[in-house]
RNA sequence: GCCCCCAUCGUCUAGUGGCCUAGGACGUCACCCUUUCAAGGUGAAGAUCGCGGGUUCGAAUCCCGCUGGGGGUACCA
């Protein structure tokens, strides 16, 4: 058997954590899980004009909450340049890598002028040329540099474990940059030098990389590495085939958290955009994820993000959730703290086959909370005829004379009325439908006044009989 | 421009040469249940497997071309 495999997830502190970041997390986790592996967590920050120390908090935090804890890290790239440094400076005197002193400038006009040729920009090597001494000579004296790899002069094949091998001709890669001229690392370089370093056997990461892994198997060769093996994911892409932003509604982890999605729906969904465990299989818990997982039955191509399916889903997981923890959850979606506990409780069964949501949830549970602040226009104007005004005074009365208040001999007492009135049941039960929660949808009514109690029932019909009444003739 | 990748119902996907009259799920529609809305149950519509050529007795599955989409081509990650 293989040795057990060492994974890392390396995001860049330049935004929040993305879905796309999200899913890439859950398949090395999901990967490392599954075959007893280690699953390390590395922040990407040598970019120091682009980096936003705070999120990195933020990226900690919901990986926690997507349930994706790490075994090593978080490891930060910007605390660790004296790894990079020593493994250039290796690689400089191993003759793997050189010194180049173009400037930023010079390459920009270089660069121009190769488009306007209408030709890729490539790396003259000039700097190949540069004897060792004038070399050292010219850094001594305080010259900038910039540290070039020596790029092979052989094509370079990938075998992406999802996206099948590329081949990548000889001399379309120049010889990139290391260092930069101010001492930091760049990307393609603090990658390698780590993914060494730690030991990484398997390279799970966005298509987006794919075209820079060629790259990337040079240097492990430059630095004496194997390299690891590679699995390419497909991009995630917004309903509309362009890429995932905000634009569509959300696209960070902690923005799905505020529309009250649970966790284990969003990584459920997230691992199914790109992998099916095969047999039909959808709904899966973690645990049950990670047992099933195989980079192999990883699909290649872009997948769209459905928030359709994703609420479904959602909404699955919602009924299994224990309504003691719903409660709980469900608070900081504008439950009113106030509200009893007791009512919430015997609520909660009632509204949440209603919700996908806890936003959904908490909506529905306004009115067990709350007297309507208004009624539903179409819901006055097709059961707020003057004429109910007496049938919700009349049901009022009767369900008074009801002792105990269950919502059977409710139903009964209502039954007997809409037979005495010559109504149909619901010509009854929508007017006072409108008057408990000012809407025409709600979960079953005789139930709802059974919790309600008589006191909230009345003063909320009440308040409806008298919206309806006939203004006191105008005249 | 150059290099690389991708392509099955509207969407996520199963499918790795015969089991495919292409399966499942979301969504849609219908019916059932029903005091409303959901949920749930049952059923239906929906994919000439992007297009065109090959290979083969046989192709969604292999090969080539085309088209469309995406990525890379930075002293960004």
């Amino acid at each position: 058997m293989n040795p057990a495999p060492r994974v890392r997830f390396a995001p860049s502190p330049t935004g929040s954590l993305h879905v796309g970041g999200a899913r890439t997390a859950l398949y090395n986790w999901l990967f490392a899980r599954r075959h007893g592996g280690t699953f390390i967590l590395r922040i990407e920050d040598t970019d120091v004009d682009r980096n936003k120390p705070e999120l990195v908090d933020q990226i900690l935090e919901a990986m926690t909450w997507l349930g994706m804890t790490w075994d090593e890290g978080p490891f930060r790239q910007s605390e660790r340049y004296d790894l990079y440094r020593q493994a250039a400076e290796r690689l400089l005197s191993e003759g793997k890598a050189y010194r180049a002193f173009e400037t930023p400038e010079e390459l920009e006009a270089a660069r121009k002028a190769a488009e306007a040729q209408g030709e890729t920009f490539r790396y003259s090597g000039a700097g190949r040329e540069i004897p060792k001494a004038e070399s050292d000579r010219r850094a001594a004296s305080g010259e900038p540099f910039v540290i070039r790899l020596k790029m092979p002069d052989e094509p370079i094949v990938v075998d992406d474990v999802v996206q099948g091998r590329a081949e990548f001709p000889a001399g379309v890669l120049d010889d990139f940059i290391l260092m930069r001229s101010d001492g930091h690392p760049l990307y393609h370089f603090s990658v390698c030098v780590d993914d060494v370093a730690m030991g990484i056997t398997h390279v799970i990461r966005g298509v987006d990389h794919l075209a820079n892994t060629p790259k990337h198997v040079a240097l492990f060769r430059a630095l004496g590495a194997e390299p690891p093996r590679f699995a390419h994911l497909g991009m995630i892409l917004g309903p509309d085939g362009k890429k995932l932003s905000k634009r569509h509604g959300a696209a960070g982890a902690e923005e799905f958290r505020a529309q009250g999605l649970l966790p284990e729906a969003l990584v459920n969904f997230l691992a199914l955009l790109g992998w099916s465990p095969g047999e039909d299989r959808e709904r899966m818990t973690m645990d049950e994820m990670a047992a099933l997982f195989s980079l192999e039955r990883i699909g290649p191509s872009p997948s769209r993000f459905d928030h359709e399916k994703l609420a479904w889903l959602n909404g699955q997981y919602l009924q299994d959730v224990p309504d003691a923890r719903l409660a709980e959850l469900v608070k900081p979606f504008g439950v009113p703290g106030s509200c009893p506990d007791e009512t919430l409780l015997r609520a909660i069964p009632l509204q949440k086959p209603r919700a996908k949501t806890l936003v959904e949830l908490a909506q529905g549970l306004s009115s067990w909370v709350a007297d309507p602040a208004d009624w539903d226009a179409a819901g006055l104007k097709k059961f707020g005829k003057p004429a109910n005004a007496p049938l919700l005074r009349t049901f009022l009365a009767r369900i008074a004379a009801v002792s105990p208040l269950t919502h059977a001999g409710i139903e009964e007492a209502a039954r007997a009325l809409a037979a005495e009135a010559g109504v149909k049941l619901g010509d009854l039960a929508q007017p006072v439908r409108l008057a408990l929660t000012g809407t025409l949808a709600s979960p079953p009514l005789f139930e709802m006044i059974e919790v309600l109690g008589l006191e909230t029932t009345r003063r909320r019909v009440l308040a409806l009989a008298a919206r309806i009444e006939p203004e006191p003739t105008p005249s």
